[in-house]
DNA sequence: TGTACATCAGTGAACGCGCGTTCACTGATGTAC
DNA sequence: TGTACATCAGTGAACGCGCGTTCACTGATGTAC
């Protein structure tokens, strides 16, 4: 086997990123240091070698998780194609993203975790995150009167709605409240238009 | 100490009740049997003299806070007056709520842990609360066309809003979600009602 | 170019602790007479 | 009413397993000469 540095680097990003997904599919803390490390393609002792105990990985898991959540949201849009309020939605509230939280958003999988840990330092981290998911979202309803309150409304409803629609997953329901949700969200953004127009004359 | 079955049928009930608050606070499984007896005042051996099994408790303990956490909502409603949709919003996305997860909403406090167990049973368990609650809110809205969508929706902001609020906790931000999730709820009944009463030419 | 050596990523046995679970025992309650 | 006995909720020591963590060792890489 080889044992350069260049070798040590990619297992490490190996470790991690299995991690992310775990926490994503199994919640922060429930799984094992040897399941990882098998999934990597190592051996539990190795572990070590790469991070100081499970709470530094957990630690550095969830932020790759974020990462990595954001980067494959970004990754489904498609090029060139303006990031408007319903690309967001279609994509964030799609069943594709609900059957597969290991690649999700980190928010959407771990924000009631994160809501109960006593480490102030993971949830700052995600708070951070929630702030900066809220601009995005700001934007996208055009950061004029009322487009950062529309956001904080539609992000909460995003992430309730694939919450519940795990919890419904395999029925008719689930289907109905990402359907509805993105409706909704919709819905909102045609209304903050239309008061901003009338506000202006237009 | 006493030992007749009125009063074991009590200890049981401390032990779920203790129970149903840990796993709203803490998550499905993140507690002991030891701690769970002891805040029960009774010594962790005596636990299987009332449950199979953690498994079994857990179950239990998941039913109990859903209904614990539906009651303590119905007791927040003073007794004569009528059920709104701006009663349930003030309620439910109110800073109490957020800072006590142990006594507040089963849903908001473990919809992701059970959306991502394969438990099946604890799944369906919370599926058909999340249907009842739907219903419950359909009916704040009126039960008129649309009613049930727009039960969807608030739900889905109400869940995510909490979810959320927790994660920014201690933060300006963390009101703040409160606040926008409760004005998008009442302007998402405006909007309803708004469009009923076109409909029908009020 | 070839040989000897140092480095170090990864291995896998072993350790120790926490925790779920079991079990022999205790002592209070309530019943039989 | 008082005494002997059966019941059984609760006790706490002990067991065993899983898992995080440690550590002596392996063997491949790359460097020195």
């Amino acid at each position: 086997m080889g044992h350069s540095k260049a070798e040590k680097a990619r297992s490490r990003e190996r470790i991690l990123n299995v991690a992310a997904r775990q926490v994503r599919e199994q919640g922060l803390e429930n799984f094992s240091i040897a399941d990882l490390m098998k999934s990597a393609k190592l051996t539990h002792g190795g572990f070590y070698g790469h991070f100081e105990s499970k709470e530094a990985l957990v630690s550095a898991a969830l932020d790759r998780a974020m990462d990595s959540g954001e980067a494959s949201f970004a990754a489904a849009q498609p090029a060139k194609a303006p990031v408007t309020v319903k690309s967001i939605v279609n994509r964030y509230l799609s069943a594709a993203h609900r059957d597969n939280p290991g690649e999700g958003c980190a928010i959407a999988a771990l924000a009631i975790d994160i809501g109960r840990t006593s480490d102030d330092g993971a949830r700052n981290s995600m708070a951070k995150r929630v702030d900066s998911s809220l601009e995005m979202m700001a934007e996208a309803f055009g950061n004029g009167p009322g487009a950062s309150e529309a956001a904080i409304a539609a992000w909460c409803t995003m992430v309730g709605a694939l919450a519940l629609s795990r919890v419904c997953r395999g029925t008719k329901r689930s289907d109905d409240i990402l359907k509805h949700a993105r409706l909704s969200i919709l819905d909102l953004e045609k209304q903050l238009r239309a008061g901003q127009s009338q506000q202006t004359g237009n």
